[in-house]
DNA sequence: GCCGTTTTCGGCCCGACTGTTTTCAGTCG
């Protein structure tokens, strides 16, 4: 984004740092948009974004009509990316980076790393034994751990941690915080927050902990681990009348945490981990939703909290009842032994009769996907009469008839019309074809929904979130369709894919478009992903009525046949 | 550069840590 980058330089050069924030925010904003920016543009309502002004507007309008931003060209002469890049060190910031570029030439990263081996940093202004030091650390650390692991890898390894210590009787109160109790699909870092009265013990404990590889720090309110995944997990150790605003504050995000400051402090109040206060004096802090009530709103659920306007919902009193997974009804999208997956259809039911769901879908592969397994016609009609049988021994329950039909390379389905319409409800989706043009996609997907008997779009972005970006897809023009014919988008759990991600979620729902949040499970060990898939929906701002599967049996197959009418 | 139930000018989130330039700038979350 080239605001982030605007910006970016002009933190190197040292600018009013309101102006930098400013660019930053604006990048933020328009990156969180559900609407097309040219479509805004078009309309002259970029000025309606909230942190976009006629100084940005006029800069996007630019960039939209000439595919270039005068004011970056203008900048970026004599500064390299290389240059820019170096501010991702940890303990390099922008003044350091500009002085020594300035004072020894350096542009990146091999320069830097030259300069410290000829021992050049040594005798520059601000820089000492101890600097140098922290430098070749933030290098390593830089070059080691940049990646941020998938939720669904950070999940397990914080319900196991919190499980462990929950028996503890020095602990009070015990909770994630950070973007993973947001629920973003990838968290750099984990955060623990505790509340008890003794914290060197509480500590102790944990660092002690099955699964700790190294201990980093070990305080009394503090202590620091690697896990065996190699994530980072922090715990933090606060007294009880801090612990809710201690919540509030690790929780984040930063750009909502720095607006709700902005509001508090236009309200006489400040806030911060340790409290709100008013003046000197201290109002509250041991519960969350106190803050949130003191600043005249509602309490806001922290998958919401990435300042996309859940705060100006909650001061209206109209933030959404968001989507829990108690509302899950059953999951319509998975796969048994028959193709790629590994539980048998007894197996896959009686786990769903245990998740307490009333329905699931059992939906193999389609025949052109051989790496997969896929099913011939005759096999899926097989299939169909083994479902049927099966059905009739469950009292409360249903295995649904269904397929992962694929989207082939020219647009058509892998079965036909006839064989579709003996099932409850059919899956499409695209495995092939990735690297065609975005026209060519979004056709093969539009035709695919414009076919009767298709009743959910199955990760529709095809991105993998730790290998690959996903196909091209005009999502405006499958939102449409999915309207237009009454068919569902997917959320597909699978913790690689989240897909769709929270923004064309919400995309989706403004559309008036289903959602249908589904495991893709191929083992028994992946369906509680819909959990996931539910922290998603949550941040896309979903509530139970949007999705699919949080209907009866009976209305899933209504919606599904309203369509073959 | 943005923004306005105190402001069209003068603000713009809060606190901790670290190292170094001994009183605070730079960086981070």
């Amino acid at each position: 984004m080239l605001l982030e980058r605007i910006a970016n330089i002009l933190e190197l050069k040292g600018e009013n740092t309101f102006r930098i924030n400013s660019y930053r925010k604006a990048a933020r904003v328009i990156g969180d948009l559900t609407d097309d920016i040219e479509e805004i543009a078009k309309a002259r309502k970029l000025t309606d974004i909230p942190g976009i002004g006629e100084g940005t507007a006029e800069k996007i309008i630019e960039y939209i009509n000439t595919g270039k931003m005068a004011k970056y060209e203008e900048i970026k002469k004599g500064i390299s990316e290389e240059t820019v890049a170096l501010m991702q060190i940890p303990g390099l910031g922008p003044k350091t980076v500009a002085m020594l570029s300035r004072e020894l030439g350096i542009v990146g990263l091999a320069d830097l790393e030259n300069a410290l081996r000829e021992g050049k940093l040594k005798g520059l202004f601000g820089i000492g034994e101890k600097k140098i030091e922290n430098i070749i650390k933030g290098i390593e650390l830089f070059k080691t751990s940049q990646q941020r692991i998938s939720i669904g890898m950070a999940y397990p390894i914080v319900k196991r941690i919190i499980t462990g210590l929950q028996h503890n009787s020095q602990i009070a109160d015990i909770q994630a915080a950070g973007s993973l109790r947001r629920m973003k699909e990838t968290v750099g870092d984990i955060d623990i927050l505790v509340s008890g009265a003794n914290g060197a013990d509480i500590v102790k404990a944990f660092v002690a902990m099955p699964g700790v590889t190294q201990v980093l720090a070990s305080g009394d309110t503090k202590g620091s681990v690697r896990v065996e995944e190699c994530v980072q997990v922090d715990l933090r150790v606060v007294s009880q009348d801090e612990f809710g605003s201690a919540l509030q504050y690790f929780t984040g995000s930063k750009e909502h945490n720095i607006h709700l400051r902005e509001i508090a402090k236009k309200k006489g109040f400040k806030i911060s981990e340790y409290g709100i206060f008013q003046g000197d004096k201290k109002v509250g802090g041991t519960f969350e939703d106190e803050i949130y009530k003191m600043l005249g709103m509602d309490w806001i659920p922290p998958e919401l909290r990435e300042n996309r306007g859940e705060i100006e919902a909650a001061q209206e009193g109209k933030l959404p009842k968001l989507i829990e997974f108690s509302d899950i009804k059953g999951d319509l999208h998975n796969h048994s032994n028959w193709s790629d997956g590994i539980p048998t259809f007894e197996e896959m039911a009686a786990y769903a009769m245990k998740m307490d769901y009333h329905y699931l879908a059992v939906s193999d592969h389609s025949k052109s996907l051989h790496v997969a397994n896929g099913l011939k016609e005759e096999e899926l009609l097989e299939e169909i009469e083994e479902i049927d049988r099966l059905n009739k021994t469950f009292k409360r329950f249903t295995l649904l008839k269904s397929t992962e039909v694929d989207i082939k390379a020219d647009g058509a389905l892998d079965f036909s019309d006839k064989l579709l319409e003996k099932l409850d409800v059919v899956v499409a989706s695209i495995h092939s074809g990735f690297k065609q043009g975005k026209d060519k996609i979004t056709g093969r997907m539009v035709a695919a929904i414009h076919n009767p008997y298709v009743n959910i779009i199955a990760h529709p972005t095809g991105r993998l979130i730790s290998k690959r970006a996903g196909y091209e897809v005009d999502m405006d023009k499958v939102i449409e369709a999915c309207l237009e014919t009454g068919t569902a988008l997917e959320i597909n759990c699978y913790y690689d894919r989240l897909d769709l991600n929270d923004i064309n979620c919400r995309k989706a729902k403004e559309a008036g478009v289903v959602v249908a949040i589904s495991t893709d499970a191929h083992h028994l060990d992946q369906m509680w992903m819909m959990e996931l898939g539910v922290g998603i929906a949550r941040r896309g701002w979903l509530e139970a009525k949007d999705v699919l599967n949080t209907l009866p049996f009976e209305k899933v197959k209504a919606f599904c046949m309203k369509k073959r009418r």
